[in-house]
DNA sequence: AATCATACATCAGGTTTTGAGGTATTTGGG
DNA sequence: CCCAAATACCTCAAAACCTGATGTATGATT
């Protein structure tokens, strides 16, 4: 058991920062977090194809010379507009985790 | 997908409010985190038994009167020695998931 | 007679994750 | 030259996990 994180959160929070290829989002997920979390490829890859499928981020092939192409994803207007509500499940929840974390003291004996 | 607790930690928190029965540390989590994190039944109970099993909490059953007895967990000293390491582990993951959400902003062209 | 709340517990079925494998290239060490 | 690691995409089987139902038992409420 740990916690676990909501992987298309993160995806859509990375790529606030402008369009990157998917290698690069995990990268930036373990960087980013000190490499507290960690984006596997096989969750990051199907996690990208629902996101795009489902309209949050939109993607593009770019090739390269002498090296694999890349599939350049960015974030669309619906995407964008998610980011809103999903920080808000974020912060309901990291204020509930506070709030079991820091419980009321049992009642200390005064007198 | 949707971030997701570690319960073992969660059960550890709240039991350091003293002795509670399983039931009620379900209602406590739900209650404390205003119904944002819940721990069911299916999972609950099976995590307080590996708790157990592995010392970190102790369980006492506690006859009822016209009621089924109860099954009252405390922290032992091994418990209430995790929690400082799985408060830790909370913040880091925190720490993580924050620094991914509020990233470096894209370079602003300022020419 | 239902239904809900208390209080324990298990389990089938479903979803998710892990970790390995697969393709292809460049760079660097030995 | 060969091996490993980094880049870059992707899939899949096995394992781990969760949800929701079910089961036992009683009291209070509707």
């Amino acid at each position: 058991m740990a916690f676990r994180e909501d992987l298309d959160t993160l995806v859509l929070a990375v790529l606030q920062s402008g369009p990157m290829h998917g290698y690069e989002i995990s990268r930036r997920i373990r960087e980013l977090s000190e490499k507290v979390l960690s984006a596997g490829e096989g969750k990051l890859y199907p996690c990208l194809h629902k996101l795009e499928q489902d309209g949050y981020v939109q993607a593009e092939w770019i090739p390269q010379e002498n090296r694999p192409a890349r599939k350049v994803y960015s974030l669309t207007d619906k995407g964008s507009g998610a980011i809103v509500e999903k920080r808000k499940a974020w912060e309901a929840f990291a204020t509930g985790v506070t709030a079991i974390l820091n419980p009321p003291k049992p009642e200390a004996s005064h007198g």
